[in-house]
DNA sequence: AACAGAATCAACCGCAGAGCA
DNA sequence: TTGCTCTGCGGTTGATTCTGT
């Protein structure tokens, strides 16, 4: 039989997706949480699949993604779980909730795979052991000047754009609104904005809820402003800053403690923010229960963690990467 | 300055599993 | 138990950007 592929209706958009409609979809989001997301492209006259609209809300619009450059104790992170977990990158994104999964994946594929890759030929080749736990071990070690072992390109690892954004930045909420409206000739970007903010707030104050804000200025600053419309100024930076009123940046704190919770949780990223979600939008409550049961599943399911866990969360756990080592069964 | 190849990353696709009637 | 719907995940693609020549 077979179920019918969700994207194949007429009509339906793809490819990248406009400010317009993260706008939209954020405000939708705003007023009904996360989830059903079947509902949303009818509910708000996004021509996109549900699927599309999910994925760009948790790899792209949600709250206190952190997007740019990894530290290195990220990268870290990132090879030894991927060692621990395989190509689990959802797993892998639980322990850094700021990234998402998909970016973990691109981050693996492009960066550490080939640092590894490097990184195993700079040994001798007939060297026994896992090349990864030796690089790990290095890594974790060295951290910093991991690079003068391996034989980097330089334009590889540092590249001069990469930008490094950050919620609530309204600068570079500003500059991303510099290049979005200087894209769009044929609408008044600031009366659209002015006019989603403002609805967005009232949405927000009407449901008492404190995620709106910074899930619109996360929507916002993930567009990357390009070089040549950063010196731009079609709307000021003060401009932009009454948009946003002080008020609503300090729900930020919405982030942080979802963060957190995700921090001090072994369930997933995606589990983790839509318990936030609902948490703040207060309705749904079946919802809320549905979560807590696949969190209980989750943490029933998996393997007890809590050691790594520590370790990782530990900014100064190196010295105990051996450990983890001995512990773990792949090495 | 122009071109080609490499690198990056957002988005898509297909599958699997959970939930529900 | 079965079949359907919905969601989440991992692999892959392709457009865009960067770098080297």
């Amino acid at each position: 039989m077979g179920r019918p592929p969700c994207c194949d209706k007429v009509g339906i958009k793809k490819g990248p997706w406009t400010p317009e409609e993260d706008i939209i979809l954020v405000s939708y989001i705003q007023e009904h949480g996360p989830g059903n997301w079947r509902s949303v492209p009818t509910n708000t006259g996004l021509l996109r699949c549900s699927k599309s609209c999910r994925l760009r809300w948790t790899n792209y619009l949600r709250p206190g993604i952190k997007r740019g450059n990894f530290t290195p104790h990220e990268e870290g992170m990132i090879i030894h779980l991927q060692a621990l977990l395989g190509n689990k990158w959802a797993a892998i994104a639980s322990y850094l909730p700021q990234r998402t999964d998909n970016d973990i994946k691109n981050y693996w594929n492009t960066h550490l795979k080939k640092k590894l890759k490097k990184f195993q030929s700079s040994l001798d080749p007939t060297a026994q052991g896992s090349a990864s736990s030796q690089f790990m071990s290095k890594s974790f070690n060295e951290r910093n000047s991991l690079d003068d072992v391996i034989t980097t390109n330089s334009s590889v690892l540092n590249r001069p754009n990469q930008v490094s954004t950050y919620a609530s930045s309204t600068e570079n909420i500003s500059r991303l609104l510099e290049g979005w409206m200087r894209s769009s000739p044929k609408q008044n970007g600031t009366d659209l904005l002015k006019e989603s903010w403002e609805k967005n707030n009232s949405s927000m104050k009407k449901n008492g809820d404190s995620l709106g804000n910074s899930v619109a200025t996360d929507s916002l600053q993930s567009y990357r402003p390009r070089p040549e419309e950063e010196s731009g100024d079609l709307i000021s930076h003060e401009e932009f800053e009454s948009i946003l009123s002080l008020e609503n940046l300090n729900n930020v704190a919405w982030d942080k403690s979802s963060c957190d919770s995700a921090t001090v949780t072994t369930t997933t990223a995606t589990a983790t923010t839509t318990k936030g979600f609902k948490n703040t939008t207060g309705d749904e409550k079946d919802n809320i229960t549905t979560t807590e049961r696949k969190q209980k599943s989750d943490e029933s399911s998996t393997p007890p963690l809590s050691f790594l866990e520590k370790w990782l969360m530990d900014e100064n756990g190196t010295v105990q990467v051996e450990e983890i080592m001995e512990l773990s069964p792949i090495f």
